[in-house]
DNA sequence: CGAGGCACGTGT
DNA sequence: CACGTGCCTCGC
């Protein structure tokens, strides 16, 4: 055993695969599968990630890894596996399955120095000494920067200096120094009676550290604890009485909460007999994927929370995955309160090092339960127990960059290989999901009431082309301004929400039609009031804001597409006495920021909660009884298959927002298109109705549940050679696929052009292709040569959720 | 991805 | 024919 088979951190196509190298003496049998390593590669040394271990070597010379980056493996066997499959599912390079399993911390940090070989400092040329000044390494940006590169070049060559890379991980554990006694108790009593009379801060802090329980504190806490400073710690350290200890200690993001202990509450008939089979399932150590489908407000999370306890009381593990945007302090709050310090949690809020932090108290088993975002799907566990996916049907459980992974297909490959039960959660099920559990493939299990006896809320849905004909041009409608003022008097809470995705605010000429557009993208320009600026949001263009139109000279410019800030300004105008909180990304950038809106709006020093999707989720106060939407169509004409279930479901999740306690609920749904089945479905919440009718939609436009998709996107800065490559690809996949299988293209993306590059794409719709994997790989390697040779990108996405 | 090699071009 | 610029190939 002296070979390790190594994963280069280097991703591309040629180097996706294994490379080998011999352990050297020292390491030998301390090298294992799933541990990082330095190993040189080619003149450099990267990152690499140990496959295996062997005997021999089809290789000619094998080079000795430098050597390893951690004491223990940080993925276990389960997680090498599964990033095989991760590899084949989305065709992407291994490292890159690899590197996503891990938290960013972990990531290789790569630095070129140049080193001077101390011996020929006096031989240097003297502007390279310069350099070496009080030195002895310089970095090579450094150098570069100088100007000096080819002057540095020549004395490498000659000998007098060295060029060293070093791969260091990113992540710093972080440590604090803690002082305990040097001497026994006894010893220090001695010390008390000998010091001077004047030398009271000494004493005193000796005597904390006699009457301390467990020694073992920050110089800050002895400090604070006898009155003294950390120069008295300090003397006393150098007097060899107290000595110091570097320790390794965990980022706590929750150190200034307490969680209030909960214990399981009983559980409704409909909660038991949904619980019932999942227990089931964990007692006989099956695997099973569970739909639960329940209204908002039917309390999915007790029945989380209770399976989570028999996995727990059996010793196993749990995942828990929650989309992003409802991984609010709320939902952490249950999980913290039921399961306490067992518990970890990963989500982007997070700093890099905190995430690191969390990830260790995984991988050293002090947890058994975490709660987090998409890639917590990969939580370094060896005895799963349970994964549960909340709010199943969430476009954010889909990874847009490589490896586009959806996380619900992970959690139940990850699910097979422990034999536990998946509970994928909703209210509003996705469609493949739903379609899944009417099959007989997911076991469905229904909650249809609410708890605490709440009703669902009634909603009203107005039709703003009849407000504007009746001459109401503000962006209220007269019913739901109506009900706020209503709510403001009785002093309860309204939720207003206005769905931004799709229009974002533009400006527009109102004389010629004139907006303004990316220079090198096929997109308009969004305003930025912050800023006062143009920027694209795709390639990151910047401009100012246009006084009079480019086009025509007129100075009738008008911004578009209601912000959250307009819609701010409006309130404070129509309702001047209102007390308003706004959430959009610009009130919650800030740490801490959204956590700290919510409990405000909790506590209710606010009347109305104004904001984006990030409200629609897991909102849960007893005081909120009106909702409104200010335009419920917005994402309706997106051009995306999934734009009506998109707006349903949202619509639903923002509907159940109000009177989920004892206080009825209303909602107000503005909209241009009060005919949409996905608006007028959402107005009744009648999902199964929703469901049919989409599904006829989905069988006649052929796509899934129904079909398959995967989709190729071709893009180069010249549209004749994406052109020609697309039709290329497009007539490869038809003389390779199936004739029951639909490839639609080449067509213009619906984002044509970004920075530059034009871009065409290729949709494949099929039911069964065992073949495509392969086809599509080979597409791939193809491109690879291309690349190279004409700078064309292609990219491929199996499943896709974003059709941009 | 990033280095070193090599096939060219320019300038002498 | 020395040296610079850009492309291609290779990496255990």
């Amino acid at each position: 055993m002296k070979i390790a088979s190594v994963t280069v951190d280097v991703p591309t196509m040629q180097t996706d695969r294994a490379f080998d190298y011999s352990i050297p003496e020292p390491w030998q049998g301390k090298i294992l599968p799933g541990m990082r390593v330095i190993v040189p590669f080619g003149p450099r040394k990267v990152q690499g990630f140990v496959m295996g271990i062997k005997e021999t070597s089809e290789a000619k010379k094998l080079k000795n890894l430098v050597q390893p980056m951690d004491l223990t493996p940080v993925l276990n066997e389960d997680l090498l596996h599964m990033a095989d499959w991760l590899t084949e599912q989305t065709l992407c390079f291994k490292i890159s399955a690899l590197q996503v399993m891990l938290p960013a911390a972990m990531k290789a940090k790569y630095e070129k120095k140049i080193i001077l070989n101390p011996a020929k400092r006096e031989v240097l040329a003297e502007e390279a000494a310069a350099l070496f000044i009080n030195k002895e390494e310089v970095s090579w940006k450094e150098a570069e920067e100088a100007g000096l590169l080819p002057l540095l070049q020549k004395e490498i060559k000659a000998g007098h200096l060295d060029v060293f890379y070093s791969v260091k991980s990113k992540g710093r554990k972080k440590t604090v120094q803690k002082f305990y006694r040097a001497v026994s108790k006894e010893k220090l009593q001695e010390e008390i009676e000998s010091l001077p009379a004047n030398a009271d801060k000494q004493k005193a802090v000796l005597q904390f550290f006699i009457s301390a329980e467990n020694d073992g504190v920050t110089s800050k806490e002895a400090a604070d604890a006898a009155g003294a400073s950390s120069a008295t710690i300090k003397a006393l350290a150098d007097k060899g009485l107290l000595m110091k200890k570097q320790e390794e200690i965990y980022r706590n993001p929750f150190a200034h909460k307490n969680f209030k202990k909960t214990s399981p509450l009983p559980l409704t008939e409909e909660q038991e007999k949904a619980i019932t089979p999942i227990l089931k399932t964990i007692e006989e150590k099956k695997h099973e994927t569970f739909l639960l489908y329940g209204v908002t407000g039917s309390g999915k999370t007790e029945v989380y929370l209770q399976s989570i306890q028999e996995v727990y009381e059996q010793g196993k593990e749990a995942i828990v995955l929650v989309p992003e945007i409802s991984l609010t302090p709320q939902m952490v709050d249950r999980f913290k309160g039921r399961f306490g310090n067992d518990v970890a949690v990963l989500h982007s809020g997070l700093s890099a090092g905190e995430k690191y932090d969390e990830w260790r108290k995984i991988q050293r088993k002090e947890v058994k339960v975490v709660v987090g975002a998409r890639s917590a799907i990969f939580a370094p566990f060896e005895n799963l127990g349970i994964i549960i996916i909340d709010e199943e049907h969430e476009t954010s459980y889909k990874q847009e960059e490589n490896p586009r992974y959806h996380a619900r297909d992970a959690a139940i490959y990850r699910a097979k290989q422990y034999n536990c039960p998946v509970i994928l959660g909703s209210a509003t099920p996705s469609l493949e999901t739903f379609a899944r559990a009417q099959k007989g493939v997911f076991k469905l299990l229904t909650l249809s009431k609410r708890m605490n006896s709440g009703r669902l809320p009634s909603v009203s849905i107005v039709d703003m082309r009849e407000e504007l004909r009746g001459g109401n041009r503000s962006m209220f409608s007269e019913e739901l301004f109506e009900k706020l003022q209503d709510r403001l008097q009785k002093g309860e809470q309204t939720v207003l929400f206005l769905n931004r995705r799709g229009h974002s605010s533009f400006i527009m000429c109102r004389d010629c039609g004139y907006v303004a557009q990316c220079p090198q993208c096929d997109i308009s320009l969004t305003y930025h009031r912050f800023s006062n600026s143009m920027k694209c949001h795709y390639c990151g263009y910047e401009t100012g804001v246009p006084q009079t139109c480019p086009e025509c000279d007129s100075e009738h410019i008008r911004y578009f597409g209601t912000g959250t800030q307009k819609v701010e300004e409006e309130l404070a105008k129509l309702l001047p006495e209102a007390r308003v909180i706004r959430m959009d990304v610009d009130t919650t950038s800030r740490k801490g920021a959204h956590e700290r809106l919510l409990e405000s709006f909790g506590e209710g020093h606010a009347d109305i909660l104004l904001g984006t999707q990030m409200i629609a989720k897991g909102l849960d106060f007893p005081n909120i009884t009106l909702v409104g939407v200010l335009s419920a169509d917005t994402m309706l004409h997106l051009p995306d298959f999934r734009s009506a279930e998109k707006t349903f479901q949202l619509l639903t999740q923002v509907s159940g927002r109000a009177g989920r306690h004892k206080l009825p609920g209303e909602v107000v749904i503005q909209t241009y298109t009060p005919e949409h089945y996905s608006i007028e479905l959402a107005g009744t919440q009648n999902y199964d109705t929703f469901y049919q009718k989409e599904m006829m939609m989905r069988k006649m436009g052929s796509y899934p549940p129904f079909y398959y998709l995967s989709l190729i996107t071709i893009s180069h800065e010249d549209l004749l050679k994406v052109v020609g490559a697309a039709e290329k690809i497009t007539k490869f996949l038809q003389a390779k696929l199936s004739p029951q299988s639909i490839v639609l293209g080449p067509a213009a993306s619906p984002i044509p052009r970004i920075n530059n590059r034009y871009r065409y794409q290729c949709l494949i719709k099929y039911k069964r292709e065992p073949e495509l994997p392969s086809i599509l790989k080979t597409i791939l390697e193809h491109s690879q040569q291309q690349k190279a040779s004409e700078g064309l990108t292609i990219s491929i996405d199996v499943n896709p959720y974003m059709m941009m």
